[in-house]
DNA sequence: GCTGTTACTAAACGCTGTTCAGTAAAACTG
DNA sequence: CAGTTTTACTGAACAGCGTTTAGTAACAGC
């Protein structure tokens, strides 16, 4: 009778498939540069058999985006093991951005994409973003209990510096940093970092 | 031989009659509820007629930049009068986070819409964004030049205040707030307006 | 071997942005 | 005023998109 759990990991194969048929064609084109056909082509169905393993475009959408979710999570992991709260946190800072110059694609689906949020909330993608922002609240808390800031709102700071790397990244990664001379840029976001980590300490 | 000159006049009412429509329709339906079939409904043309006046849909997009751009200059405007420079940047800096959170669309089309960029920087909309820039870079230039902050690089200061002003605007447009609960995102953007403010102080 | 289910697809639908051939009015010319 | 050209506009179409549906061929169970 193992007919029905060879059909259930076919399937899944199936969805996997499509999803990295999906991925590949992102990181070449770009999100608006694929389209289900596209993909269909690359696993050599027709376009109606990507509906049969996912709703519509907008779970494919969801699935890369939990995939970014991962990439991020992986990408920031080495500064978990950061002994000292304060050097975890600027380690922790530094690595988000980097994330988000080296992966512009992937930091625009998890941040900057208008993608319908209504469903996200409860999905896998959120959980994970949310617990990476916990950990970085968490790396705040310890900062402010080892009395590194003089403020002691948390939120506050948790959210002022993620509002300060966020910005950074996005300005970049929508082309928004033209007044800058291209070879500037990378220069210039790396002093505003250092910047914000002096502006910090005397938080 | 005023026909010509009646002509000219007429082309350029139509112009601003497909624009005015197509910013009502968009503050309306928002930027991806609005097509061009929609748009000339409302001005009860045929759809080919849009392009009789406008290239594409693109050019249609960047007059209305060109509107947002001239809609947030004239929300900050009031800034510009205040004498002392520090002051006068804490008000930039509060009048352009009020702008964004006022409009989200308008702030949406010139930050965060991933139109094409390429052809639009010697465009007015980019001269204008640039020239708001540049009254924002003067004011950070005249608080370094009074010794506002220790530091000197006025570029750097200038970059790190914008990108927080950005990111916390961008959290809000594209609704990455949501595990703070609604009735508490303003006021936290607000506490971290202030934070900022202090954390400035001391750079 | 027959029957019902499953996996898949060709073709279509309705929606986009955009183009083009055709038309009727306006402007120019004599 | 009559004849010609130029202008302003449109209906119908095209190609590309996400998505649905009717139909088919292979497979599973008896």
């Amino acid at each position: 009778m193992g007919i029905i759990q060879r059909k259930e990991r076919e399937k899944e194969e199936m969805r996997q498939l499509i999803l990295d048929a999906a991925h590949d064609l992102f990181r070449e084109k770009g999100y608006d540069g694929v389209n289900i056909r596209h993909i269909a082509e690359a696993i050599e169905y027709s376009p109606a058999t990507i509906y049969l393993y996912y709703k519509d475009k907008n779970e494919i959408y969801y699935a890369l985006q939990f995939m970014a979710a991962a990439a991020k999570r992986d990408h920031v992991a080495p500064a978990m093991s950061v002994e000292n709260p304060w050097e975890r946190l600027i380690e922790f800072g530094r690595l988000y951005i980097d994330f988000g110059m080296q992966h512009p694609d992937w930091y625009d689906l998890l941040f900057l994409t208008r993608a319908p949020m209504e469903h996200i909330e409860n999905q896998e993608c959120w959980q994970l973003g949310l617990a990476t922002h916990a950990f970085f609240v968490e790396t705040v808390q310890a900062c402010v209990d080892q009395r590194y800031f003089k403020s002691t709102d948390t939120q506050a700071i948790a959210y002022t510096l993620w509002c300060h790397a966020h910005g950074l990244v996005s300005l970049f990664v929508r082309e928004r940093m033209r007044m800058y001379p291209e070879d500037q840029r990378v220069d210039l976001a790396n002093r505003s970092f250092d910047m914000l980590v002096k502006m910090a300490t005397c938080l």
